[in-house]
DNA sequence: GAAAAGATCTTCT
DNA sequence: GAAGATCTTTTCC
Protein backbone atom coordinates (compact mmCIF):
# COMPACT_ATOMS: atom_id res chain seq x y z
CA UNK A 1 0.00 0.00 0.00
CA UNK A 2 3.00 2.50 0.98
CA UNK A 3 4.43 1.66 -2.10
CA UNK A 4 1.67 2.66 -4.16
CA UNK A 5 1.35 5.72 -2.44
CA UNK A 6 4.47 7.03 -2.94
CA UNK A 7 4.61 6.23 -6.82
CA UNK A 8 1.24 7.64 -7.67
CA UNK A 9 2.24 10.99 -5.01
CA UNK A 10 4.65 12.21 -7.56
CA UNK A 11 1.98 12.48 -9.87
CA UNK A 12 -0.58 13.79 -7.84
CA UNK A 13 -0.81 17.02 -10.10
CA UNK A 14 -2.13 14.88 -12.85
CA UNK A 15 -4.89 13.31 -10.67
CA UNK A 16 -7.64 15.45 -11.53
CA UNK A 17 -10.03 15.92 -13.94
CA UNK A 18 -8.95 15.80 -17.32
CA UNK A 19 -9.11 20.05 -17.92
CA UNK A 20 -7.29 20.88 -14.81
CA UNK A 21 -4.55 18.09 -16.17
CA UNK A 22 -4.53 20.01 -19.50
CA UNK A 23 -3.80 23.20 -18.30
CA UNK A 24 -0.97 21.95 -15.65
CA UNK A 25 0.37 20.49 -18.27
CA UNK A 26 1.48 23.60 -20.31
CA UNK A 27 4.92 24.80 -19.64
CA UNK A 28 5.60 21.30 -18.48
CA UNK A 29 9.13 19.65 -20.01
CA UNK A 30 9.13 16.14 -22.17
CA UNK A 31 13.05 14.67 -22.01
CA UNK A 32 13.35 12.04 -25.01
CA UNK A 33 17.10 10.36 -24.95
CA UNK A 34 16.84 9.07 -28.61
CA UNK A 35 19.80 7.41 -29.94
CA UNK A 36 22.30 8.58 -27.11
CA UNK A 37 21.22 11.70 -27.34
CA UNK A 38 18.85 14.18 -24.83
CA UNK A 39 16.29 15.70 -26.76
CA UNK A 40 13.95 18.18 -24.62
CA UNK A 41 10.92 20.39 -25.20
CA UNK A 42 8.39 22.32 -23.52
CA UNK A 43 4.54 21.64 -23.87
CA UNK A 44 2.57 24.87 -25.20
CA UNK A 45 -0.53 23.14 -26.58
CA UNK A 46 -2.84 20.03 -25.43
CA UNK A 47 -5.99 18.79 -25.54
CA UNK A 48 -8.05 17.15 -23.31
CA UNK A 49 -10.12 14.22 -23.10
CA UNK A 50 -12.08 11.48 -20.81
CA UNK A 51 -14.36 8.66 -20.57
CA UNK A 52 -17.61 11.28 -20.74
CA UNK A 53 -16.95 12.75 -23.77
CA UNK A 54 -17.61 11.18 -27.19
CA UNK A 55 -14.53 12.85 -28.71
CA UNK A 56 -12.42 9.98 -26.28
CA UNK A 57 -11.03 7.05 -27.48
CA UNK A 58 -12.08 5.51 -24.16
CA UNK A 59 -15.96 6.68 -24.83
CA UNK A 60 -16.77 3.27 -25.29
CA UNK A 61 -14.74 1.43 -22.61
CA UNK A 62 -11.68 -0.19 -22.21
CA UNK A 63 -10.02 -1.77 -25.79
CA UNK A 64 -6.67 -3.06 -26.49
CA UNK A 65 -5.67 -0.16 -28.53
CA UNK A 66 -6.79 2.52 -25.46
CA UNK A 67 -5.88 0.54 -22.60
CA UNK A 68 -2.97 2.61 -21.62
CA UNK A 69 -5.40 5.69 -20.94
CA UNK A 70 -6.71 3.76 -18.13
CA UNK A 71 -3.40 3.46 -16.24
CA UNK A 72 -2.83 5.83 -13.62
CA UNK A 73 -1.85 9.08 -14.49
CA UNK A 74 1.98 9.73 -15.48
CA UNK A 75 2.24 7.21 -18.07
CA UNK A 76 2.26 7.43 -22.04
CA UNK A 77 -0.48 6.90 -24.14
CA UNK A 78 0.38 6.29 -28.02
CA UNK A 79 -1.89 5.81 -30.60
CA UNK A 80 -1.16 5.82 -34.85
CA UNK A 81 -3.79 8.64 -36.37
CA UNK A 82 -4.90 7.76 -39.72
CA UNK A 83 -2.37 4.79 -40.35
CA UNK A 84 0.06 7.24 -40.62
CA UNK A 85 1.07 9.20 -37.37
CA UNK A 86 1.86 8.61 -33.84
CA UNK A 87 0.46 11.01 -31.09
CA UNK A 88 1.34 11.21 -27.07
CA UNK A 89 -1.06 11.73 -24.78
CA UNK A 90 -0.35 11.68 -21.19
CA UNK A 91 -2.53 9.50 -18.76
CA UNK A 92 -4.13 11.64 -16.49
CA UNK A 93 -6.86 11.04 -13.53
CA UNK A 94 -7.04 7.74 -10.89
CA UNK A 95 -6.28 4.26 -12.28
CA UNK A 96 -9.24 2.76 -13.95
CA UNK A 97 -10.39 5.54 -15.46
CA UNK A 98 -9.64 6.77 -18.81
CA UNK A 99 -8.76 10.33 -19.47
CA UNK A 100 -5.32 11.95 -20.33
CA UNK A 101 -3.94 15.14 -22.21
CA UNK A 102 -2.81 15.25 -26.29
CA UNK A 103 0.44 16.86 -26.46
CA UNK A 104 -0.44 18.72 -29.68
CA UNK A 105 2.34 20.74 -29.85
CA UNK A 106 6.06 21.90 -28.24
CA UNK A 107 8.90 24.50 -28.08
CA UNK A 108 12.07 22.63 -28.75
CA UNK A 109 14.49 23.06 -25.57
CA UNK A 110 17.43 20.94 -26.45
CA UNK A 111 18.69 18.81 -29.85
CA UNK A 112 16.68 21.42 -32.26
CA UNK A 113 19.19 20.49 -34.96
CA UNK A 114 17.85 16.18 -34.66
CA UNK A 115 14.48 17.68 -34.48
CA UNK A 116 14.94 19.38 -37.64
CA UNK A 117 17.03 16.82 -39.49
CA UNK A 118 13.83 13.71 -38.24
CA UNK A 119 11.47 15.99 -39.46
CA UNK A 120 12.74 17.54 -43.19
CA UNK A 121 10.73 20.95 -42.10
CA UNK A 122 11.47 24.28 -41.02
CA UNK A 123 11.40 25.53 -38.10
CA UNK A 124 8.06 26.90 -37.67
CA UNK A 125 6.91 23.82 -38.55
CA UNK A 126 9.10 21.41 -36.56
CA UNK A 127 6.71 20.26 -33.29
CA UNK A 128 3.69 22.06 -34.25
CA UNK A 129 1.18 19.18 -34.53
CA UNK A 130 0.33 16.29 -32.50
CA UNK A 131 2.02 14.05 -34.95
CA UNK A 132 5.04 16.52 -35.88
CA UNK A 133 6.13 16.33 -32.29
CA UNK A 134 6.21 12.22 -32.26
CA UNK A 135 8.30 12.28 -35.29
CA UNK A 136 10.33 15.01 -34.17
CA UNK A 137 11.16 12.97 -30.68
CA UNK A 138 11.30 9.57 -32.12
CA UNK A 139 8.00 8.36 -30.03
CA UNK A 140 6.26 5.70 -31.67
CA UNK A 141 3.65 3.06 -30.31
CA UNK A 142 6.54 1.31 -28.21
CA UNK A 143 6.34 3.78 -25.84
CA UNK A 144 2.92 3.68 -25.07
CA UNK A 145 2.20 2.61 -21.76
CA UNK A 146 5.52 3.83 -20.30
CA UNK A 147 6.33 5.44 -17.38
CA UNK A 148 7.25 9.04 -17.64
CA UNK A 149 9.42 8.92 -14.51
CA UNK A 150 11.99 6.88 -16.52
CA UNK A 151 13.82 7.17 -19.54
CA UNK A 152 13.52 7.37 -22.32
CA UNK A 153 10.82 8.95 -22.03
CA UNK A 154 10.00 11.56 -19.28
CA UNK A 155 7.54 14.29 -17.85
CA UNK A 156 8.99 17.25 -15.64
CA UNK A 157 6.74 19.43 -13.94
CA UNK A 158 7.00 22.97 -15.14
CA UNK A 159 6.24 26.75 -14.28
CA UNK A 160 2.80 26.57 -14.54
CA UNK A 161 1.65 29.60 -17.02
CA UNK A 162 -0.98 32.22 -15.56
CA UNK A 163 -4.48 32.01 -16.54
CA UNK A 164 -4.02 34.73 -18.66
CA UNK A 165 -1.49 33.24 -20.63
CA UNK A 166 -3.56 30.79 -21.77
CA UNK A 167 -6.00 30.76 -24.45
CA UNK A 168 -8.95 27.88 -24.55
CA UNK A 169 -10.77 26.92 -27.92
CA UNK A 170 -12.38 24.33 -28.75
CA UNK A 171 -10.39 21.04 -30.33
CA UNK A 172 -9.36 20.58 -33.79
CA UNK A 173 -10.18 17.39 -36.29
CA UNK A 174 -12.75 16.58 -34.59
CA UNK A 175 -16.66 15.44 -35.68
CA UNK A 176 -18.11 14.51 -31.82
CA UNK A 177 -17.68 16.23 -29.27
CA UNK A 178 -16.67 19.50 -31.38
CA UNK A 179 -18.12 22.02 -29.74
CA UNK A 180 -16.54 21.97 -26.31
CA UNK A 181 -13.72 24.07 -25.51
CA UNK A 182 -11.15 21.65 -24.17
CA UNK A 183 -7.99 22.88 -25.92
CA UNK A 184 -5.44 24.91 -24.11
CA UNK A 185 -2.59 26.76 -25.78
CA UNK A 186 0.01 29.33 -24.52
CA UNK A 187 -0.84 32.64 -25.93
CA UNK A 188 1.02 33.85 -28.99
CA UNK A 189 3.24 31.23 -28.98
CA UNK A 190 5.29 30.56 -32.35
CA UNK A 191 4.66 26.95 -32.03
CA UNK A 192 1.17 26.76 -31.48
CA UNK A 193 -0.51 24.80 -34.08
CA UNK A 194 -3.34 26.98 -35.25
CA UNK A 195 -4.59 30.17 -34.25
C1' DG B 1 -15.93 -10.60 -42.50
C1' DA B 2 -16.66 -6.11 -44.30
C1' DA B 3 -17.00 -1.31 -44.02
C1' DA B 4 -16.35 3.23 -42.32
C1' DA B 5 -14.20 6.66 -39.71
C1' DG B 6 -10.34 8.69 -37.86
C1' DA B 7 -7.46 13.45 -31.57
C1' DT B 8 -3.16 14.38 -39.18
C1' DC B 9 0.25 16.17 -42.50
C1' DT B 10 1.70 17.50 -46.91
C1' DT B 11 1.25 19.12 -51.38
C1' DC B 12 -0.93 21.51 -54.90
C1' DT B 13 -3.77 25.26 -56.82
C1' DG C 1 -8.11 26.69 -49.04
C1' DA C 2 -8.93 22.03 -50.55
C1' DA C 3 -8.01 17.38 -51.20
C1' DG C 4 -5.15 13.14 -51.25
C1' DA C 5 -2.24 9.86 -48.86
C1' DT C 6 -2.53 5.72 -46.18
C1' DC C 7 -3.82 1.92 -42.82
C1' DT C 8 -5.30 0.60 -38.23
C1' DT C 9 -9.02 -0.02 -35.01
C1' DT C 10 -13.56 -0.64 -34.07
C1' DT C 11 -18.14 -1.52 -35.05
C1' DC C 12 -21.83 -3.61 -37.27
C1' DC C 13 -24.19 -7.13 -40.02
Amino acid sequence: VSSIASTSSAWEWLVTDAETAARRLLGATIVRELDGERLSARIVEVEAYDQEDPASHTFRGPTPRNAAMFLAAGHAYVYLSYGIHHCLNVVAGVAGHGSGVLIRAVEPVDGLETMLARRGTPRKQVTNGPGKVCQALGIDLALTGHPLEQPPLRLSRGPEPADDEIVTTTRIGLTKGADTPRRFYLAGHPDVSRR
